[in-house]
DNA sequence: TCTGGGGTCCTGGGGCAA
DNA sequence: TCTGTTGCCCCAGGACCC
């Protein structure tokens, strides 16, 4: 570091709920809600305006909807962010070869290494074109923190937000760290900084006092040192374009706690399916497979078991996944259940018959048949799930998305994105036949006059993307997602 | 009325082989 | 042959991140 603030960090503002906004008119400047909305769904992304009643990201929905009951509160859209996240970092590759996306909504950029900028002055000229042409091709505004070093380009987007950009001059960051709290320090979680805390650190200026040593005997040798390391602002990590997945695992946690064992097994067998559809889109394989079970008293507990060799063998991995459940005591309740794979790999070990057999089984039989009605899967009905958020289309009245439904009828609301005035809204029986789930619209309108090359939004019918992942009953409890978290 | 989903990394204990 | 050391692998849990 010290070098010229030549290391970009882009973080989209309030990413899901602004995409929500620019995608339904009527929610422009409201309160907006994106996450689980079930009974135990938590906050994905909540807009500016419903952050000003206390709502934050990984809160409960329950408490949400106190704090902030006027909101709209919408299931995510995981296709559409996705379609506007490539945009973005479509945006971001023309810069420089050296894009290390975090998630969804956040990249690093290595200016540098793009020839894109040498100094400060073209780094913001850079960033500030970079800015406008996020909000002109995707419709939804990004803040930008350029510095000499990851964490402190972090923290400076973060100072950005709103739709803003800030430079870290270089020579100042000392100065300007030595204030912050210590959870600004990328490493410091709550627990860290409680230990920190009883040890009498606040800030990272005391982090820098207690020296080396201390901060090693307190938070353990690697730890230790890399807290006092970024405390003293050194931070030489280097933007790393692409990243190997090290592990692919799935989980779902349930509306009611299970105890019902042939149940338990049935969603473990379920789990490990869908864990290995996601492994062989991947092209992987992997040699150890991990069981998640999240007891009812929140109490998360994992077994796992390698194998001989890397397999993208169904049969192979939900028997292993059903030999780890043997050693766990379920008879108390279950809110969570997830099967992963890890020690992944590019090929397969084809002679794992004997990993098969050992439970007495062996070929790809699908799934059992559910033990209780409640536990069945998505089925016909899933698609006559009408759930805040999803777009649909009226045969007679066109495209809208579905603001609310209970007792039987469906509430749509019929607008598009380029519209500058919120739409109609009408109600339905939930079983209309001229109502259908349907693709969503894209945020920023083709043509002649849109910026940049063919737009990547997506436009046409995604139907089976869309589908919700269960049925009603004791299924899962509705998704949230990983990425598009922002702070305040 | 509690606390999602998908990841990464680190630590520490036990078994085992050189 | 026995014993102590070392290092590796496996396993489980915890912390952290978005």
């Amino acid at each position: 570091m010290r070098g010229q603030p030549t290391i970009l960090h882009l973080d989209m503002d309030a990413f899901y709920a602004s995409v929500e906004q620019a995608a339904k008119p009527s929610l422009r400047g409201k309160a907006v809600v994106v996450g689980g909305i079930g009974p135990r769904g938590v906050v994905a992304t909540a807009s500016y305006e419903a952050r000003v009643f206390g709502v934050r990201s990984a809160m409960p929905t329950a408490q949400a909807r106190r704090l902030c009951p006027h909101g709209a509160y919408l299931v995510p859209r995981f296709e559409v962010y996705r379609a506007v996240s490539e945009r973005v970092m479509g945006l971001l590759a023309r810069l420089s070869p050296l894009v290390e996306p975090l998630s969804l909504d956040e990249a690093f950029v290595d200016l540098a290494a793009g020839g894109s900028a040498d100094t400060a002055e073209r780094a913001r000229a850079v960033a500030e074109r970079l800015r406008a042409e996020i909000a002109a091709a995707t419709g939804v505004t990004g803040s930008v923190g350029l510095a000499g070093a990851k964490m402190l380009a972090k923290i400076a987007s973060e100072r950005a937000k709103p739709d803003g950009l800030v430079l870290i001059e270089p020579g100042t960051e000392r100065e300007l760290l030595a204030p912050l709290p210590v959870r600004t320090l990328p490493g410091v979680g709550p627990a860290t900084a409680e230990v920190l805390r009883r040890a009498g650190i606040h800030t990272v200026e005391e982090t820098v006092r207690a020296g080396e040593a201390e901060l090693t005997r307190l938070l353990g040798r690697a730890h230790g040192a890399g807290v006092f390391r970024m405390a003293l602002g050194v931070d030489d990590r280097p933007v790393v374009a692409e990243r190997d997945a090290k592990s692919i695992s799935v989980e779902d946690t349930f509306e009611v706690d299970m105890t019902d064992r042939a149940r338990i097994r049935f969603e473990v067998r379920r789990l490990a399916e869908r864990c290995v559809t996601r492994l062989r889109a991947a092209g992987r394989s992997g040699r150890t497979v991990v069981l998640k079970v999240r007891r009812y008293d929140f109490s998360t507990l994992t077994r796992s078991e390698t194998l001989r060799g890397p397999t993208d063998d169904l049969a192979v991995v939900r028997e292993a996944a059903e030999r780890l459940l043997e050693s766990v005591d379920t008879t108390e309740g279950v809110r969570l259940l997830g099967v992963g794979v890890s020690s992944l790999a590019d090929f397969t070990q084809e002679d794992l018959f004997a990993q098969s057999e050992r439970a007495g089984s062996g070929g790809e039989r699908p799934a059992e048949p559910a033990p209780t009605e409640e536990a069945a899967p998505a089925g016909p009905e899933a698609d006559r799930r009408w759930l805040p958020g999803l777009d649909v289309t009226h045969e007679r009245f066109g495209p809208g998305w579905v603001q609310g439904s209970g007792v039987g009828r469906v509430t749509v609301r019929f607008e598009r994105p380029e519209d500058r005035v919120p739409g109609r809204v009408r109600t339905f029986a939930v079983d209309d036949p001229l109502l259908r789930r349907s693709g969503p619209l894209p945020l920023v309108p083709r043509g002649p006059g849109a910026s940049g090359e063919a737009a990547d939004q997506p436009s046409g019918s995604s139907e089976e993307a869309s589908r919700p992942k269960s049925a009603s009953g004791a299924g899962p409890a509705s998704a949230s997602g990983s990425g598009g978290r922002s702070s305040p």
